[in-house]
RNA sequence: CGGGGCGUAGCGCAGUCUGGUAGCGCACCUGCCUUGGGCGCAGGUUGUCGUGGGUUCAAAUCCCGCCGCCCCGACCA
C-alpha cells in the first residue's frame, strides 16, 4: 500500500481535548476521529488495527469451541423486561422507539437475546455444551465518556455465552473462556493480569476481571506479591486481627462545635481519625440502615449491597438523616437509645472496639469513650468487611501486605448460573427425560478498548510502539528519494516479497524531506522502518530498525537479504 | 444531576475586559530552494466567529435564551 493513496493526517500538537497519552496518540497518528462526545469514526489506520485485535479474538475463541453468530444491536423491550433490566440499567441502556411506538434497547450486551435463542434451539442434553459468541458494536449512554475509545458510548467488544448442563460442567466452558482470554491478550502484545472482580448488574457468582495495568487505568485493584491474590476494589477482602480494646469509662459528651467531617473533628478534638467511627446512613431500597466503619476508611457499596442483600443502595438525603436520627449529618452516631428503629451494621475490623469516638446525634456533639458491645444494639451477625481495602491491608490469603494499583479492564469473564436462563426458562431434557434449566457463562472483551490499552502500555514521547500482531502495518518502507528508479524499484520488490510472506506493508512514497517520514513514522509506530535510499543503495544497502529499538541498533542490509532480516525482526516485536 | 471552563479555518490558539468590518502557528495549494529527524524564501486557499434573538450607526466582542464540548464533583457526615 502506498502512503499517499491513504486517508492519513497526522497532527503535530496534541488534541486539545485529550488527557491521557493513549487518546492524544490515537488522534495525533490519524487512527480514529472524534465526531461527539464518546463517539468516534475509525481512520483506515484505526481500522485496520482493529480488525487484528478482532481476528485474533476470533481465531482464539473459534480455537476454544466457540462459534460465532451475529445478533441485533436493536432488541425488542420485551427482552429486557423479561430479564429485569430494562428497570435495573436503568438510565445506561439506550432505548428508542419505532413508528408503531414499539420500544427497543440499544444493546449494551446480549444476555437476553442469547438465551432467547438457546432456549428456542436447545431442547437436549445432547446439544450442549454449546458457547456462541458474537463481535458486534454495542451501546451504553455513559455518564461521562471520556479517554477516548476507553469508554465511550458506541464500542466494538467482542462477547460470549455458554451454556452448560450442570454448575460442574459450567467450570469447563468457563476455565475454556479463561485460558482463550489469556492467550487473546498476550497475543496482542499485552500483560493482562486475571483479578477477581464483583459480577456487577449481570449477576452470577463467580467473575474474574482481565486488567492491564496502567496509571490512568479507571479500576483500583488490590495485589499481593506474596500470593498472587488480585482483586477489584469493589470485591477485594482483607484480613484484620482480632481487636484487644481495654475496657473504658461510660462513654460522655464532647461539644464540638463546627465540626462535621472526621477531618474536622479529629484536628478539634486532636486524636487520630483512626478512633473514630464513621457513622453514614444509607438508604436500602428505601428503608435507611447505619453504617460504621473506621474513621480513616471508606464504605464500599458493593460488598455492603451484598451484604444486606438490597438492590438499590444510596446515601440517605439529609432529612432523612436527621428523621431518623435526631441529629444533621456530621453528628450521627450508633450509640443508643436514639437509633432504636434503624439497623445498624459495622465493618468487622471494629468488632470488639472500645474508646472509640462517634457521633452523638446531637448536632455539635460527639461522644467518647465509646464501646461498641456496650454501647450499642451490633451484635455479632451485623459485623461484616464492608470497606474498600486500601495499600498496607493484609491478604486475605497469604497474610503478606496489599497494593493497590490502577487497572484498565479490558476482559471479563463471569459464571451466571441460572439468573437469565431462570428469566426466560431455557430448560433441556436430560437423558431421564427429566427437565433441568440451563446453567449459564457470559465473556466480554472491550476490543476497541484493548486497542488503545495496548497505545497505553505501549509507547514512548515519539509516538506508538505497535506490537507487530495489531499494527495497522508491521512494515514501513520510507523511500528517501521516491523520484529515482532504483529506489523504486528496490522498494517495490521488497514490498512483494514481504507481502508474500503475509507481511503487511506501506510504502511512504510522499514527497517529504526524511526528518518528516521519520517523524511520522515514529508517531504512528510501524513496528519495523526499513529505509531506502539512493545513497544507500549505492552504498549497497537498505536500512531496518525495530519501532521499539533506539537509533544505534539499525542494521545495514543488502537489498536482497533484507526480507529474511525483516522477518526476523518481527518475530521478536 | 451540581459546579467550573470552553466553543473563532482541518488542528492548536490569540482577539472578547475597553464594540469599528477577523488574525497567528501548523496543515493545505503554487513556485524556487533544500534533502538523514517536523528545513528556508515568496505567493496563495480555507471562516454562517456554535446557534437563535436583543441592544447599537456598527457585535466574535455587550445582554438574554438554546445547543455542543471538556474538566471536577455527585453528598464518606
Amino acid at each position: 500500500m502506498k502512503w499517499t493513496k491513504l486517508m492519513i493526517q497526522t497532527l503535530r500538537e496534541d488534541p486539545g481535548d485529550a488527557e491521557i497519552d493513549s487518546h492524544k496518540l490515537l488522534v495525533r497518528a490519524s487512527l480514529v476521529k472524534k465526531i461527539s462526545g464518546g463517539l468516534y469514526t475509525y481512520l483506515p489506520l484505526g481500522m485496520r488495527t482493529l480488525n487484528k485485535v478482532a481476528a485474533i479474538v476470533r481465531e482464539e475463541m473459534d480455537r476454544a469451541g466457540a462459534q460465532e453468530i451475529v445478533m441485533p444491536i436493536l432488541q425488542p423491550a420485551e427482552l429486557w423486561k423479561t430479564s429485569g433490566r430494562w428497570e435495573t440499567m436503568g438510565p445506561g441502556l439506550f432505548h428508542l422507539k419505532d413508528r408503531g411506538a414499539h420500544e427497543y434497547a440499544l444493546s449494551p450486551t446480549a444476555e437476553e437475546v442469547v438465551t432467547d435463542l438457546a432456549k428456542n434451539i436447545v431442547s437436549s442434553y445432547r446439544q450442549l455444551p454449546a458457547t456462541l459468541y458474537q463481535i458486534q458494536w454495542k451501546f451504553r449512554d455513559e455518564i461521562r465518556p471520556r479517554f477516548g475509545l476507553m469508554r465511550s458510548k458506541e464500542f466494538l467488544m467482542k462477547d460470549a455465552y455458554s451454556f452448560d448442563v450442570s454448575l460442574d460442567a459450567a467450570d469447563a466452558s468457563y476455565m475454556a473462556m479463561f485460558n482463550a482470554y489469556k492467550r487473546i491478550f498476550a497475543r496482542c502484545g499485552l500483560k493482562a493480569y486475571p483479578v477477581e472482580a464483583d459480577t456487577g448488574d449481570i449477576g452470577g457468582k463467580f467473575s474474574h476481571e482481565f486488567h492491564v495495568l496502567a496509571d490512568s487505568g479507571e479500576d483500583g485493584i488490590a495485589f499481593c506479591d506474596g500470593c498472587g491474590y488480585a482483586a477489584n476494589l469493589e470485591k477485594a477482602e482483607r484480613s484484620v486481627s482480632k481487636r484487644d480494646d481495654a475496657p473504658c469509662p461510660d462513654f460522655e459528651e464532647v461539644h464540638t462545635p463546627g465540626a462535621k467531617t472526621i477531618d474536622q473533628v479529629s484536628a478539634f478534638m486532636g486524636v487520630p481519625g483512626s478512633a473514630f467511627v464513621k457513622s453514614l446512613v444509607y438508604s436500602a431500597d428505601g428503608t435507611p440502615v447505619m453504617v460504621c466503619v473506621p474513621g480513616d476508611r471508606d464504605v464500599n457499596d458493593v460488598k455492603l449491597r451484598h451484604f444486606l442483600g438490597v438492590r438499590k443502595l444510596e446515601l440517605a438525603d439529609y432529612e432523612t438523616v436527621l428523621q431518623a436520627t435526631g441529629a444533621n449529618a456530621g453528628s450521627v452516631g450508633p450509640v443508643r437509645p436514639a437509633c432504636t428503629a434503624m439497623r445498624i451494621v459495622a465493618d468487622q475490623s471494629l468488632a470488639g472496639a472500645r474508646g472509640c469516638i462517634t457521633g452523638a446525634n446531637r448536632d455539635d456533639y460527639h461522644l467518647k469513650n465509646v464501646d461498641l458491645a456496650r454501647d450499642t444494639r451490633l451484635a455479632d451477625a451485623d459485623f461484616a468487611d464492608l470497606v474498600v481495602a486500601q495499600t498496607g491491608d493484609i491478604c486475605p490469603h497469604c497474610g503478606k501486605t496489599m497494593a493497590i494499583r490502577r487497572g484498565i479492564e479490558v476482559g471479563h469473564v463471569f459464571k451466571l448460573g441460572t439468573k437469565y436462563a431462570d428469566a426466560f426458562n431455557a430448560v433441556f431434557k436430560t437423558d431421564d427425560l427429566k427437565e433441568k434449566t440451563m446453567v449459564m457463562g457470559c465473556y466480554g472483551i472491550g476490543i476497541s478498548r484493548t486497542l488503545q490499552a495496548v497505545i497505553e502500555q505501549s509507547h514512548d514521547k515519539d509516538g506508538i510502539i505497535w506490537p507487530s500482531a495489531v499494527a495497522p502495518y508491521q512494515v514501513v518502507i520510507d523511500l528517501l528519494d521516491p523520484a529515482d528508479e532504483s529506489v523504486a524499484n528496490v522498494a517495490a520488490e521488497l514490498e512483494a516479497q514481504l507481502e508474500e510472506k503475509g507481511v503487511d506493508v506501506i510504502v511512504d512514497d510522499r514527497e517529504e524531506r526524511p526528518g518528516v517520514t521519520f517523524k511520522d513514522a515514529d508517531l504512528i509506530g510501524f513496528t519495523v522502518r526499513v529505509v531506502v535510499g539512493a545513497k544507500g543503495l549505492a552504498k549497497g544497502g537498505v536500512e531496518i530498525k525495530a519501532r521499539k529499538d533506539p537509533k544505534e541498533a539499525m542494521k545495514i542490509v543488502p537489498p536482497a537479504e533484507a526480507p529474511a532480516a525483516i522477518l526476523e525482526l518481527l518475530a521478536s516485536c
